[in-house]
DNA sequence: ATGCAATTGTTGACAAGTCAACAAGAAAGG
DNA sequence: CCTTTCTTGTTGACTTGTCAACAATTGCAT
């Protein structure tokens, strides 16, 4: 079997840019120019709240990059730092940030579900197993990177 | 019917920063320390060569990073700029930068493939055809950001 | 031809990520 | 307890991207 590797990669990347270009021009609408919607939409998930820690395993971004981000999204109100007895803090959403997410979020799953929406449920089983499969290959094999060298 | 939006959206950004971190890895292994490898990867596919713009739309770069990365990665002997009549110069691999890109997408190639391998090719298609419709609605609704703003 | 407009590539300023080094808890063992 | 070790968050230096401004080329229309 031939390998479809390059549109594969050329599909998939397309679909995070494009998604992460939305998510960023509707949060401009909103008057805020940053990155933020990635970190929002990723807290929107996460209704107990979570530390900056678990935050940079789900957005797979470097503890600096989050803890910059997360001090300013508290600057505007979005965010919230409840330092709760241990310094670690629980982040949270805000009601204002919770409201942006929701917002910023909207068209990006919009496109998503159209995309989807001609499938059965079955197909739609299946092309999803096939991106979870594939996704866990990469990540083994881009984990595996450091330990051998087996060139 | 339940967005699987997040878990969509999760896993494509999983698979995409995936694989540009094996692709960067292996660049690394093959001592070259940068950004380059998702270029070398885009020339590969381009047989007759291209100009930088088109290098652009499809790395979905802004012209200054290629601009600037072309330059480079002509510089360690990569990729050929032949300026041949026009100043417009048509981008092609060299020998050293072809083994290289073979080198650097096998990894990533091989997880893609995998992860598809143990699908029936109807369900491939499936699957490609669902993520095809997908890319095509993120990517006219990111486009349609300027013209309309019907909020 | 010639002049205007669109395209292309380059450069500078800035945005946002990584990596490395460090500081301040937390956790674990004696 | 107390100390040693691990985890977490912050900061600085650097990388690589975007955006805006510009220069040069090309293409068209007269």
């Amino acid at each position: 079997m031939i390998s479809r590797y390059e549109q594969f990669a050329a599909l998939i990347s397309g679909i995070e840019r494009g998604i992460q270009r939305i998510e960023r021009d509707e949060m401009e609408k909103l008057g805020y120019k940053g990155a933020y919607a990635q970190y929002l939409a990723a807290l929107r998930r996460c209704e107990g709240g979570v530390t900056a820690a678990r935050l940079c395993e789900i957005c797979d971004r470097d503890k600096a990059a989050v803890s910059r981000m997360v001090g300013e999204l508290e600057q505007k109100g979005l965010v919230n730092r409840e330092s709760g007895a241990s310094y670690r803090a629980c982040l949270t959403l805000t009601e204002k940030g919770r409201t942006v997410a929701e917002l910023v979020c909207r068209k990006a799953q919009a496109a998503v579900d159209a995309g989807g929406a001609g499938l059965t449920e079955e197909e739609r089983r299946i092309y999803f197993t096939a991106l979870e499969r594939i996704a866990g290959n990469i990540e083994s094999i881009s984990r595996e990177g450091l330990p051998d060298n087996e060139e």
